[in-house]
DNA sequence: TCTGGGGTCCTAGGACCC
DNA sequence: TCTGGGGTCCTAGGACCC
């Protein structure tokens, strides 16, 4: 019984979306990401790449390759918005939906009743359909018997295209490609099989599975020889339930003050309790992770004597292991995260679980400045802005103490600049549209 | 101004238990 | 008093994904 399975993928998501609500970057260069001090691109529109952006390349190099693009920070509410509505359409054609980010999915088409009808047909519904929801964003859809090949079929109909793999074709579809594009061939493993002169699919089927094995470790051995014959099983899953919850980050400046560490890994540990509580989980265990200033990593990790989900606990377990480590040399990345979850707290072996307390946080002195995409706080390229007059815009640049704002929405056309003091009154940042995307045909 | 942030999975060694 | 072997948990680090 031969399967079939959708993979989506929407094109340049972040970039488009930002295109999509700002008129006057239509067809232009768009880097979303990249613009801190040690920023790295998210996503880069198609113009963008042109010009030689890539994902993950640092904002400088990119601003080296477009330094005319629009470098914006993300608005990842928007991101999400759109996300949701891109999944729940994916859902309307088959409960087995099993979102891998914000803008990638796969589909069981079994129990769709799509795999008896006109496939081609369904799959370009779908993609306008997708695009109206969305109004504008476009998608690629591949469609095969595993969920790797579906993926690998999407990914050669980029952009905006569809591809749907006849299960007779697949074997030569795969043949010539690379190894690298394999998903789960990174570079580490791409140098390995090189090494040992495999350099496609077919250079793998051909290949000893006991030298593979010996070269890759048993898991990846085994698993790249039945990729390579197109043999893949894993099923799509529509719930997967997390294993950890983590938040890090990457310092503008090394930092070495230890007191400010604190500081910041107890607003952090904060963070991720909220979040373990939303979840209504409990953690067993407590991971940090520091990045030194020569790029080397450490995670250290302690598991407690029982799951807890109180932020003094998760506080205390972080202190305890910053302490482990030497700061002298200076901290570019700070991490917290916990893992090993229960859905009770348990008794601990010494002492009781703690009633959720509220003690005072001390946030960490002055605004510490990150690398990201968007700093806390404080207006950032591309955010949302409400002006009491002019209305709606985004702001186009700011710093030195003023902010600058093109007035355009998603439906207006291109619109004007104007400057302002940064303390304008009558200027504030805002969420994003307060007219959300909805599917307004039938509900209006 | 090289190298984000949030994850998953795998490996490998040691502790510990039966 | 000389050495086995399986299973599980814990920890650290690395590869990989978007």
């Amino acid at each position: 019984m031969t399967r079939r399975i959708l993979h989506l993928d929407l094109d340049a998501f972040f970039a488009a979306v930002e295109q999509r609500d700002k008129p006057s970057l239509r067809g232009k260069a768009v880097v979303v990401g990249g613009s801190g001090p040690r920023g790295v691109v998210a996503t880069a529109s198609y113009e963008a790449r042109r010009f030689g952006v890539r994902s993950a390349m640092s904002g400088t190099e990119a601003k080296r390759h477009a330094p005319n693009a629009a470098f914006l920070g993300g608005r990842f509410d928007a991101y999400r918005e759109s996300s949701r509505i891109v999944m729940g359409l994916l859902r309307e054609i088959s409960p087995v939906v099993e979102p891998l980010s914000l803008d990638e999915a796969f589909v069981d088409l079994g129990s769709s009743g799509w795999a008896d009808g006109d496939l081609a047909e369904r799959v370009g519904w779908l993609r306008d359909e997708l695009t109206r929801r969305t109004e504008g964003l476009t998608a690629s859809v591949g469609v095969g018997s595993a969920k790797f090949l579906a993926k690998l079929a999407s990914e050669a109909a980029k952009p905006d295209g569809a591809r749907i793999l006849d299960p007779a074709e697949e074997l030569d579809f795969i043949a010539p490609m690379a190894v690298r594009s394999i998903p789960g061939v990174g570079p580490a493993t791409e140098q390995r099989l090189i090494t040992i002169g495999l350099y496609t699919v077919e250079d793998i089927r051909g290949a000893d599975k006991a030298e593979l094995i010996r070269e890759l470790g048993p898991s990846s051995g085994e698993s790249l020889a039945a990729l390579a014959w197109a043999r893949d099983e894993r099923p799509v899953e529509a719930s997967r339930e997390a294993k950890s919850i983590s938040t890090e980050d990457t310092f503008a400046v090394d930092l070495t003050d230890r007191t400010q560490l604190q500081a910041i890994l107890r607003r952090d540990a904060a963070q991720v309790v909220a979040r373990l509580n939303k979840a209504g989980l409990f953690a067993r265990t407590v991971t940090l992770k520091v990045r030194f200033a020569d790029f080397t990593t450490r995670t250290i990790a302690r598991s407690l004597g029982g799951a807890t989900g109180s932020r003094d606990d998760v506080t205390a377990a972080g202190l305890a292991l910053l302490e482990e480590v030497d700061v002298r040399e200076g901290v570019r990345l700070l991490g917290i995260g916990v893992s090993g979850f229960a859905t009770s707290a348990q008794e601990k072996l010494f002492g009781d679980e703690q009633p959720e307390t509220h003690t005072q946080t001390d946030e960490p002195d002055d605004a510490v400045e990150l690398s990201g995409v968007r700093g806390r706080g404080g207006y950032y390229p591309g955010a949302d802005v409400q002006h009491d007059e002019l209305g709606r815009g985004w702001v186009w640049g700011a710093g030195l103490g003023r902010v600058t704002v093109r007035f355009e929405t998603r439906n207006s056309g291109p619109g004007p600049i104007r400057t302002f003091p940064a303390d304008d009154p009558q200027l504030r940042q805002v969420g994003i549209d307060p007219l959300p995307l909805a599917v307004r045909d039938e509900d209006d």
